[in-house]
RNA sequence: ACACGCUGUCCAGGCU
């Protein structure tokens, strides 16, 4: 059961949920992990009626299916109806709370947010979080350096958060004392500090950061090629982008909308005209 | 790699 919960997993990921029926309904027999990752496949796919069917459906729940069907209703717009699921399931664990927290907090209901942070009865790093990234997005520093500071053992999404906070207010030098910091950095906070320069036209430090960290995926190739993008310097850009192990539909944009950026709409055309069709 | 959650890149959209 397990190889095939793999496989339904891995066509979830996918996003496809024809083929994860399939193997659904093929295998021989399907536990509470066979339903809930088939429930999140249709969530995944925006077809929420039949994940919740699929929910009602299900011969036993556990808190597990309880937290993914909350999370369809969250990212479909369904908050009420996600809170009305929280407050009716039989068993919270720490990301229930961090769900239906970061659910109001993407749907900009820091007052719920923070009206139900209080009311958690443990407060999981995961559910500081997700609240602290709710301050973030809205520009609240005080309130975020604040529930940072609360934080007994803050991780590495927590700083991450805070590098965030501190980059988008123009604030690089208190962002860059964090990043040093930090008591250890993963390849997030390494492309948020590059960003952070970028945005705030400081092309050259991001650069060295970049040449710098120990490992780069396709979102930190992407921001350096969109940093120099941004600012006219297609030929950097370019380089990168020929430089890259790999490339995905953001960077084949980030090039182009460099050049309408550089009012360059004769190569923007020809650029858009190389890009393959999908990726 | 058996299922859920919090942080980073382009564009578009949605909400106040």
């Amino acid at each position: 059961t397990v190889t095939w919960n793999c496989m339904i997993s891995g066509y979830v990921h996918n996003h496809r949920i024809a083929d994860a029926q399939r193997i659904f309904d093929v295998m021989p027999e399907r536990n509470v992990v066979s339903w809930t990752a088939l429930l999140t496949g249709y969530a995944k796919c925006g077809m929420l009626e039949e994940a919740q069917e699929i929910f009602d459906r299900m011969p036993e729940r556990n808190v597990i299916s309880w937290n993914s069907m909350i999370t369809a209703h969250v990212n479909w717009g369904k908050i009420d109806k996600a809170r009305e699921m929280f407050d009716n399931m039989p068993v919270r664990n720490a990301t229930s709370w961090a769900i239906m927290v970061s659910g109001y907090i993407h749907h900009k209901l820091v007052e719920k947010a923070s009206a139900l942070f209080d009311q958690a009865p443990v407060r999981a790093v995961s559910l500081y979080n997700a609240l602290l990234s709710g301050y973030v997005e809205l520009g609240k520093i005080k309130d975020a350096e604040d529930l940072f500071a609360n934080l007994q053992d803050p991780n590495v999404v927590s700083w991450n958060s805070m590098l965030t906070c501190y980059a988008r207010s123009g604030r690089m030098d208190l962002a860059k004392a964090l990043f040093d910091k930090m008591p250890e950095k993963d390849i997030i906070s390494w492309t948020t500090i590059i960003q952070g320069y970028l945005k705030n036209g400081n092309v050259k430090a991001a650069h060295q950061l970049f040449v710098q960290m120990p490992v780069r995926d396709i979102i930190a190739w992407n921001t350096m090629i969109g940093g120099y993008a941004q600012v006219g310097k297609l030929e950097d850009a370019l380089q990168l982008f020929e430089m890259m192990p790999q490339r995905d539909i953001v960077s084949w944009n980030s090039i182009l909308q460099g050049y309408v950026q550089s009012d360059d709409m004769a190569s923007a055309w020809l650029w858009f005209r190389k890009m393959p069709q999908r990726s």
